[in-house]
DNA sequence: GCGGATCGCTACATATATTGTAGCGTGGCG
DNA sequence: CGCCACGCTACAATATATGTAGCGATCCGC
């Protein structure tokens, strides 16, 4: 464990070193419950961090308030006031480009057990 | 921890048990180093165990193998005796929808520091 | 103002997942 | 054979996620 970079303690996405913004996203969204809560904000909808745990499976609190920081430091998911955390509208151009997944997920399902 | 089903030691990707095809996908692509590896066969390419781990920034054999094997299982990664590592018809579909986060990565760091 | 309900968020101990290092068995090639 | 690279695994150390409980703040009806 001791590569990584010196200066590595919270902030930057892990490959964000690399100078290459792909890998900062992927690392970004290859967290747990990251795809999930991104999902779960489709259509513009808005939860509150309760009724998130809820949509989410009850996940523990404790990681999506981190992922909820996290994307909110990243601007893809803001927090509105006596609304709840949405997706801004960086968040929705990203999830326009998941929305296909919906379809394939279906497809991929059927050749699953085969 | 005595939630999630009785039975869910291995196999099963979490959220398969919904029902929802898209949960199990979100869950399996949410898994550290799963969409860097895919990202990484993009273009056709092909890749050697070791030439993954090289790829992928020295990460660690145990983790890419476990990665690797449940990419297999899912039948969106295949490997070539041989040659190595590639996507499946199927793990090219999957990547059709991720390229153009390319360019949102690209536009997504511009606004990061601002 | 005082309950009661809910909000966003955090502490803390526990369980699980990931990391880094070393090395196995196999196969190709001189 | 000696040498090298392959896919893959064991194992101890570390980092990360989980589950439970509860904080302070806010809103609302009484």
């Amino acid at each position: 464990m001791l590569k990584k970079s010196p200066a590595m303690k919270k902030r930057g996405v892990r490959g964000s070193t690399s100078g290459r913004p792909i890998m900062a996203l992927l690392d970004l969204l290859g967290r747990r419950w990251t795809l999930r809560i991104i999902w779960e904000l489709r259509d513009d909808r808005s939860l509150t961090s309760r009724a998130m745990r809820t949509a989410c499976d009850e996940a523990s609190p404790t990681i999506l308030q981190t992922r909820l920081s996290e994307l909110r430091e990243a601007g893809l998911v803001e927090l509105v006031a006596g609304d709840g955390y949405r997706l801004s509208g960086l968040g929705k151009d990203l999830f326009e480009h998941f929305l296909p997944l919906h379809r394939f997920a279906e497809r991929w399902s059927k050749l699953q057990s085969h």
